[in-house]
Order: structure tokens, then C-alpha cells, then sequence
DNA sequence: CGGGTTCTTGAACCAGCTCAATATGAGTGG
DNA sequence: CCACTCATATTGAGCTGGTTCAAGAACCCG
């Protein structure tokens, strides 16, 4: 049940509690250096991994924020995720070869865990914090599939809010300040919109108070009615 | 490497190549009785699992078709998935709640693995060969995003016909005949279209005799027109 | 202060939705 | 075996929200 990692810079990092390291054996410990990279840095538009590589390492996200998107047969992007400090991005299988790229938005600080090496110290521990992730993904992928699949334009982009306002909280960050390092284009199409379609929604949105939002951030002014928004289909 | 199952039920299963069960050690193969049931049978309505339930199994269909689905906040159903025999029908996250329900569209027969027993006796192939249905799953919820995402009606159901051929194919069964147990509803729910306009696009595809459709089946008579269709995004 | 990118706003159009009527088919009971 | 009933599927007509195309405004960076 011991949370303590045994190296010094984990010590007041966002994901500590979520880290898998957390569950290493003592005697296992010593081989933490070569299992993964600590803080390594990215700047705005530095690639974690594009797909087509072999899967090689899980990325905790220390500082900054990814984004992954996949390209389809035509060349267009397509945005599958945005990922804040102390989440985790990986593929659920953890073999083969990557299907999307991931790539920081802003200067990014990322662990990079080294899956074959954990996986030759794995316990069953490990194992169970590697399943809990996945489902977690999968909460996210649902209800975001439920998202594109129901809502109209503003309800889609006041659930993308509303979300990422429950994830900022997680993190103990402030619910209502969403910091937007993507461009406009990213979140349309994240919410399978056009980048107009959203820029109407969040004008909107923007005159009649409910948010305000910048270049760099949205505030979240009434997020009672933007929950409503997102839940209520129409 | 060996692929024989000790279980006479075993010898003809669609899923055995898949099947965790050829992981298992020689020494822990007396517990398999305990760790699943084979060959539950269900018939149309039945419930495999519903929301809620905390997860328990993992469930190999060996006959007949199962639709995944979820009850969004306003009680709308929106169906996630069909599965085929040789497919494998469990949750990202083997531990917690089920997220969705799993119901029988035909009279099915289904192996019920029991997970926490299969953990006890887990080796690490057998954490590959979870870690690899996590990836295939992860694969088609991707394709199936994207789908919902660009296509037009038509390019969405295509897609849904050209991926339910490639499955069957893979099930070494006819590609061209894709038995229909569930609903058009079932179908437009899973394709995030109302069910007219189904209607209308599979109406089109049939007098261009690019598709043959009854109430049980359908059966694709130009592959090639039905994948250009899917993948040309308009 | 240009020069480029990103964002906003407007207007026309169109794919898919809604509402509604009809058709088909499976199941039931006479 | 046929008639009735209910659920499911098709087809039509009009509407609407989001897209497309296009022009202009704001912003960033050298």
C-alpha cells in the first residue's frame, strides 16, 4: 500500500499515485533506473510516439498536454484524445505496433516507462493497475462515442467541457479554468465537427455568459448549464 | 505452442486458437472445469451481463450473435457492438462494473471464463493473449469512431458491411453473407443514424444491385463498390 | 509593421432528421 | 389454414442543423 517512490523527483509528481512503479517489488526496485525515463521534455509539436512504431513505453504525463490522432485513408487528421497531467497515455494492447501518434500541444514533461522491462518485473498488482487504466480509457472512449453519436453540436462541445472540467478536478486543479493549448481546429475534430460549426456553439455559448473563452483557455462561467447542456440531447 | 484443449467440447470451438485456455500449464489444467463453463446456451433476449453487474467473466461466443449496448442519462439505447463466434465479448478493464450489457440477438452458445480464477492461475501468455483482445478491440473501436465521425449514411454502412465481411472472413466463413439477427434499429443505433435513413441508404444499395438484403441476412454482390463506398468519405 | 496562421461571421445549400402514412411479415388464436 | 394483431420496415414530404464556400477580423512572430 506504499505510494513512496523511491526516486526523488516522483516525489511531487501528479501521477505518482496512479504510477505503476508504485506497486515494484523492493528487490525490484533497483532496476527502476533502466524500467524508465523520468521527466523527459517535449516542446509544442515533439512526437511521443507516431503510428506505425513497435509499442515500446507507457507515457505518464507529467507537465504540458498530448494530443493523439490517427490519420485515415485520405490523409485527413482525425483527434482521438487530450491528455492532462497525471493521466496516461498507452495503446490497451500493449503489443504490436501503434495505431495513432501522440504528440505534445505545449512543452510537455512526460515519463517514459519502458512495458517490456516492467512487464519482466510485473507482479499481479502491476497487472490489475494495467487493467484499471484500460478501463478507465474505456469509460472515456464510451462516453465520448455517446457524445458524437447524440448530441448536437453545443451539447457535444459542452460535454467536451464538462469533461474535462471532472478531469482537471481529478487532477486537483481548478474545474472551471480549462487550459486550451490545441487550436480550434483539434477540438472540432475531436467532436467530429466542422471548425466553424464550433466556433458558432462557442460564440453562442460566449454571449449568452455561459463561458468565456480565449485563445489559450475556457472559463467555465455557469457549469450547471453547460452539464445540462451536455446531458440534455437537443 | 501447443494448441489442443484438454476438453473434449473444446476440439472443434471457432475460438480455440484464441481461446486463453491454451495458455494454461499443464499442472493447472485440472482446474479448468472450475474456471469456466463451456458452451452456455442462450437463447434471442438473454442476457450474457447487464450495466451494472460487476464483471466477472469473459465470455467466448462459439454460435449465434451478441449485441453490446448502453442506456445513455435519458434511457436511449445506443448500441457499442455485434460479436460472431470466434469472438471474444468482455470488458477493456477486467476488474469493476460492467459498463454496458451484453444480450443474445440468436439462440447462442457462449463460454463463460471465470476471471479471477484465470488470474490465479495466469501465466504471462496468458497476460498476452489479454493484452492482444485489448488491442484488436481497440482497433475496431478506432475504425468504428472514425466511421461515425466522416462518413455519410452510405459510407457508414458500408463500412459496417465491409468490416462484418472481413470478420466472418477471418472466421473463416462467407464474407458475403452477413446473417442480420438484430434489428435495422440495432444496426442505425450501432452507425449513430436513425433507422429511415437506413432504411433509404440500404434501399439505394439494392436496386444498384450492390447489395442484396432480407430480413435475415445480406449479402454483398460488389465487394469493391462496398469498400471504395466506405473508405471514399462522401 | 507586414505576412502568415487561426478564428469569426455570413449566406446558401444539402444530408439526414422528423413526422406521417403505408407495407410487410411473424406470431397467435379461431 | 386463414384472419387478426402487433412489431418491424419502407417510402414520402418537408424541415433544420451543420456543412460548405467565402470574406473579413484578430492574433502571433519575426
Amino acid at each position: 500500500m506504499s505510494t513512496s517512490c523511491p526516486i526523488a523527483e516522483c516525489q511531487h509528481c501528479p501521477t505518482r499515485t496512479f504510477c505503476v512503479a508504485r506497486f515494484i517489488d523492493e528487490e525490484k526496485l533497483s532496476e527502476l533506473p533502466t524500467l524508465f525515463h523520468v521527466g523527459c521534455a517535449y516542446h509544442a509539436g515533439g512526437y511521443l510516439f507516431t503510428a506505425g512504431e513497435s509499442v515500446g513505453d507507457q507515457f505518464h504525463i507529467r507537465s504540458g498536454m498530448i494530443k493523439t490522432y490517427f490519420i485515415n485513408s485520405e490523409g485527413s487528421e482525425f483527434v482521438t484524445g487530450f491528455y492532462l497531467p497525471g493521466e496516461v497515455v498507452q495503446q490497451a494492447g500493449l503489443e504490436g505496433v501503434h495505431l495513432q501518434s501522440a504528440v505534445a500541444l505545449d512543452t510537455s514533461t512526460v515519463c517514459r516507462l519502458n512495458i517490456k522491462h516492467l512487464k519482466n518485473v510485473a507482479s499481479k498488482e502491476v497487472a490489475m493497475a494495467l487493467c484499471e487504466h484500460a478501463e478507465s480509457l474505456e469509460v472515456q472512449t464510451l462516453s465520448h462515442q455517446l457524445n458524437l453519436k447524440s448530441g448536437s453540436a453545443a451539447s457535444r462541445f459542452a460535454g467536451f467541457c464538462t469533461q474535462m472540467a471532472d478531469r482537471l478536478h481529478k487532477q486537483r486543479r481548478a474545474a472551471h479554468h480549462i487550459p486550451t493549448p490545441m487550436t480550434r481546429t483539434d477540438i472540432a475534430s475531436y467532436l467530429g465537427l466542422t471548425l466553424e460549426s464550433l466556433s458558432r456553439v462557442m460564440s453562442k455559448l460566449k454571449t449568452t455568459g455561459i463561458i468565456h473563452a480565449e485563445k489559450t483557455f475556457i472559463e467555465i462561467k455557469k457549469p450547471e448549464t453547460l452539464a445540462m447542456l451536455a446531458t440534455h440531447l437537443s
